[in-house]
DNA sequence: GCAATGTATTTCGTATACAAAGTGAGGAAA
DNA sequence: TTTCCTCACTTTGTATACGAAATACATTGC
């Protein structure tokens, strides 16, 4: 599915196997929000900390008209705070905050999980189940980074699955607001493997089609990233 | 609760009762972001249809810098589409868009019933029923628009009860984007009946504090609405 | 007469300049 | 010494100007 609003934060890359496809125009401000999302996400601009204007401006080698447009769409993303006159501040989330997130988003993936289990094709399932088995290589491989990735892309493509292009955005939304902090989840070995466990009861629901037992593991499995994430927030 | 970002949508006034509260400041892309979501929510501007910057901008008396902020901050949340190099136009909703918000937001209402009874207070759900008795009335009384208001308050103030910010925040998003649609759910006399006999349902429930019925009636509740608007969309 | 290409005009994207608001340091008065 | 005020400086907000891209139209060639 392609995703036909630039504004969007989006990993996929612009080209599909076979044939031409058209030439993804990025306008500078999309590339400067991209970017300054990535900054957030990776930790180069701490939580609650002013974002400077005129500095990042001459990093990013940009004018400000395109820089403050970029800001606001942030703002709107939830992840910069825009107090007028004073300036922007990259958000800083109260654990109340990551509780109320995980929250929703625990109860978005239950759906998710419900309805892919009822609208997906078999070749979608066995394609997930895929994903979960390279998971599973992954940890026993100890490759965190990798492993990571993977699994943000095994939520992302069961919310895919559901056909349902709102819940879809609302996820992209969440996870992108809680990116640094479920990245510390699985900093300790224990927690690790208590999610794999997680997403091996997850990947037998699946497999069995069994929504309900697909929903509730995936609920009860980002409640136990609030256990794990909690203290570190 | 107060919204300290003062992009996001609300309709809440500046007062609070009781005590002093800090004069919103308002800048003017935030001036013209809520004056161009009201124009399209109001029909003004119909979906689909291309926004004439220049025009907009003389009718509006500002100048393009804040116009195009704001019509990032709207591109964001989704109610227009900003197409590089040619224009924003406004987001024209698909069936599947529709039932898709619909479906998500039922989902989010049925969490935020579930919540609301294990976390309000008598209070809480004393004045949420007093909502209600109002809305009864002036079904009898057949003031639709009144009704539609208190009804939007209604829902608002309960995922409020939650504690919950994001979920506040994703259904404010949902629901901006589907108010237009919303209103044409109410235009048959039958309809209107079905919704408030829908109504009553939650009451009860909440009256007696039984989460899982009234999360149950609030997505029964809007996959209903998909019923009523889904030929009109 | 139709299609294709070149050109004019409009619209958009970005940079920059100016105005307004905020911030902080230093000095004067209590 | 402390507090409050003032003034200079910094940063933000808005307007405008200029270059680039897209669209519409006319002209030319078949």
């Amino acid at each position: 599915m392609r995703n036909l609003n630039p504004g969007r934060s989006m990993e996929n890359p612009g080209v599909v196997a076979g044939g031409p496809v058209a030439i993804r125009k990025q306008t500078l401000h999309d590339q400067v929000a991209n970017r300054i999302r990535d900054l957030i996400i990776e930790g180069y601009l701490e939580p609650g900390s002013r974002i400077d204007e005129t500095g990042l401006i001459e990093q990013l080698e940009v004018s400000r008209t395109p820089f403050r447009e970029a800001l606001r769409t942030l703002a709107a993303e939830g992840l910069v705070i825009i107090r007028p006159s004073k300036g922007a501040v990259v958000r800083k989330l109260t654990p109340q905050d990551v509780f109320s997130m995980l929250e929703v988003l625990a109860h978005l993936e239950k759906l998710a999980g419900k309805l892919t289990c009822e609208r997906a094709s078999d070749d979608d399932i066995t394609a997930l189940m895929a994903l979960h088995n390279e998971m599973l290589d992954l940890y026993e491989k100890r490759e965190r980074l990798a492993y990571y990735k993977l699994n943000q892309a095994f939520h992302s493509r069961l919310a895919e699955l559901t056909g349902n292009e709102t819940l879809q955005e609302m996820q992209r939304n969440i996870q992108a607001r809680l990116k640094r902090i479920r990245f510390i989840g699985n900093r300790s070995p224990d927690y690790w493997a208590a999610a794999v466990a997680e997403h091996e009861q997850m990947a037998q629901a699946l497999s069995r089609r069994d929504g309900d037992a697909l929903g509730e593991v995936m609920a009860r499995h980002l409640m136990n990233t609030w256990e794990r994430v909690k203290d570190s927030v």
